[in-house]
RNA sequence: GCGCUCGUAGCUCAAUUGGAUAGAGCAUCCGCCUUCUAAGCGGACGGUUGUGGGUUCGAUUCCCGCCGAGCGCACCA
């Protein structure tokens, strides 16, 4: 356990005792600015409202009942009520031995697995078939992959989705086009031709109005499976999957073929979903009627979701969803034409991930095991914010959203997050004003981060330097978006990602290599054994932010916010190299004082191995 | 127009969710390499948290009003 959900349960019990066990759930205990406490407890404050009393004496009487001896020397109270405490060395230095004599709890640096394992799944990544993936399916990739790591790091089942959209409106372009192109479908084609023609048939669809009406048969033709159509298709979609493992090869993204199932390997389900959702929620009649959906401006929108059909469309309208005229919003699940569309597919994705076992026939990949999901987590875009709220909450109202084994609701995120801009603010483009291929920025990146270790370390040697410039190139990319809360938009300026300095991802691998460097003229000892001796403040502060990590981890995955776990790398590197700078550790006074030294750096080792190897994805280094 | 997200040091960003004197990096200035990788460390300078109210022991955080930015709002995803 620990030391931070340790104290908490300590003051839970203190503050049972003294003012009845109805006061003692959760008390706020977190770690303390270092210039008053390691680790502080704000319960006083919240309790003196309650219970009538000053905040001050509500401190006094809850420290009355703690015992907190082992833990820490003579809590202080301060402020309004604040209960500072500084950890006893004593304590500090047994719970790390503790950790470096347990192998298993090393390996994890001290994070505990969650308490229920829970089926998760993670959508993420979902690109278009037939287009190069490019900056837009950067930050999908790079997050929901991060948080399906964390997850899974944290004990529960994790099934990682590739959505890829392979079924919808764009792709009837492609086959409408294919016609005049008459391609050779006989070899594999490239990426890039594939890239070219889909811009090509993108234009004549916005220019030419008969070819958008044909664009649009194809995907009814498509969906409705004529063998041409997807004779064509599969030949686009074995290059576009190529192409894909590629690009997340590359960049460390845990995504296997095995966990794609984009938007045609629900078409089967589709029309049944349609069905099925007209008969969960009340139908609304059986036309458009404009009076009904005429709304008084004292209460826009329906009050009550429901299936109708609405100028040729069949939609679902839901309480909460207005347009811009205030008229109700609906989320239409079938075309005029009889296509179905983005919005069909999540649901039945959501239906799939949910409800369905392995009973239910599924003819593109037998699925090995009943999923359940008890957490859905959608990494998207933030403009498709509203998109998922009105699906999520069409699932809700067929109360398709009920776990079929545990009987509760499934927990459905969105956690959306913001554009990449360019230097100048707008949105990150080409010179041409294209979007940025992926292909070719991480090649940049490892260009640009070459040039950088030849001039940083001349010596090194050419192959080391490439193997260097690959995990500090795609390293630094990575760390960029994930560094910062995710919800904002980011500036992608090549200088300042690949700054050597600052909260970087070249920062955290230089902090790696350096202890590793230790070792290797170390004679690659591993100090298992030997007190841990905490002499100087470097040594107490890189001690204290160890402990910490079992804590943060955990934020992470409640919040869906890996910068969390960045920040306090971050901050873990900070301590270490002001300790390494105060603290000779091969030149220690004695060897009991060495080997201490020896352990810290090996403890800051097996953090940074987990946190930013296993639950960010980014490669460590030996040397740099 | 309605809705969502946001506005913090000259610049790029944090702030453990309502906690103390709002923290980092860059830039500027001053120090530290014949000692484990200076891609580093220590220090200085820099703030009316867009703005005006409200809630309370306490507000960058919650509520309301303005100002400004981005995005979304019927058959694209």
């Amino acid at each position: 356990m620990s030391i931070e959900s340790l104290l908490r349960e300590r003051f839970s019990r203190a503050i049972g005792l003294a003012f009845g066990s109805e006061f003692a759930g959760d008390p706020m205990v977190k770690p303390g600015d270092p210039k008053f406490a390691d680790y502080q407890c704000n319960a006083a404050m919240a309790l003196s409202r309650q219970l009538g009393r000053p905040p001050r004496d509500v401190a006094t009487d809850i420290l009355r009942h703690a015992s907190l001896t082992d833990i820490c020397e003579s809590p202080q109270i301060a402020g309004p009520g604040f209960i500072n405490m500084r950890i006893s060395s004593i304590f500090l230095t047994r719970r790390l031995g503790e950790l470096l004599a347990d192998p298993v709890a090393k390996a994890r640096a001290g994070v505990a697995r969650a308490a229920e394992s829970t089926t998760v799944v993670v959508d993420y990544a979902g690109p278009n078939i037939a287009k190069e993936m490019h900056v837009g399916h950067l930050r999908s990739s790079i997050l929901g992959d991060a948080i399906a790591r964390t997850l899974a790091f944290m004990g529960h089942q994790v099934v990682r989705q590739n959505h890829v959209g392979d079924f919808g409106t764009q792709f009837g372009m492609l086959i409408r086009y294919a016609k005049d192109l008459k391609l050779d479908t006989g070899e594999m084609p490239r990426i890039t031709d594939l890239d070219s023609y889909y811009k090509q048939a993108a234009g004549r669809d916005k220019s030419d109005a008969q070819f958008s009406i044909e664009a649009r048969q194809a995907v009814v033709a498509l969906q409705s499976g004529d063998p041409e159509a997807l004779r064509l298709w599969h030949w686009i979609r074995d290059e576009s999957r190529r192409h894909c493992r590629e690009i997340f090869a590359r960049l460390g993204i845990t995504l296997s073929e095995a966990d794609e199932r984009g938007e045609s390997f629900y078409a089967d389900r589709l029309s049944g979903v349609v069905q099925k959702l007209s008969e969960a929620l009340p139908l609304g009649g059986d036309g458009p009627d404009e009076e009904t959906l005429e709304i008084a401006d004292s209460q826009p929108g329906v009050t009550k979701a429901f299936v109708t059909e609405s100028q040729g469309a069949l939609c679902v309208f839901l309480p909460g969803f207005v347009d811009k005229d205030k008229k109700p919003l609906p989320l239409i699940i079938r075309k005029g034409d009889g296509a179905y569309l983005y919005a069909t597919t999540d649901l039945a994705a959501l239906r799939f991930r949910i409800l369905e076992d392995k009973s239910t026939p599924d003819r593109t990949a037998p699925l090995d095991h009943n999923w359940h999901a008890d957490r859905i987590i959608y990494t998207t875009d933030a403009r498709q914010a509203q998109h998922f709220a009105m699906v999520f909450d069409a699932i809700r109202a067929a109360h398709w959203d009920i776990n079929p084994v545990t009987h509760r609701p499934v927990e459905l995120q969105h956690a959306p997050f913001g554009s990449i801009l360019g230097e100048d603010g707008k949105p990150f483009k080409t010179r041409s004003g294209e979007s940025v291929k992926l292909r070719e920025l991480l090649d940049e990146a490892v260009q640009r981060a070459d040039a950088v270790v030849q001039q940083k370390n001349p010596q090194l040697p050419e192959a080391a330097r490439r193997l260097v410039a690959g995990a500090v190139g795609i390293g630094a990319v990575k760390y960029a978006d994930l560094r910062q809360d995710r919800i904002s938009d980011y500036e992608f300026v090549w200088d300042r990602l690949l700054a050597l300095d600052g909260n970087t991802g070249p920062y955290l691998q230089y902090t790696y290599a350096r202890i590793r460097s230790i070792f290797r003229k170390a004679g690659e000892v591993t100090p298992s054994t030997g007190e841990i001796t905490l002499e100087t403040p470097q040594e107490r502060d890189l001690a204290r932010r160890i402990m910490q990590f079992g804590d943060v981890v955990p934020t992470v995955v409640t919040d869906l916010k890996p910068h969390y776990l960045c920040t306090y790398l971050y901050e873990l590197c900070g301590s270490y190299s002001a300790f390494y700078e105060a603290c000779p550790v091969l030149k220690a006074s004695s060897p009991e004082l060495r080997q201490s030294r020896l352990a810290l750096c090996d403890l800051t080792a097996a953090v940074l191995r987990v946190g930013l190897r296993d639950l960010l994805g980014i490669e460590l280094l030996e040397e740099m």
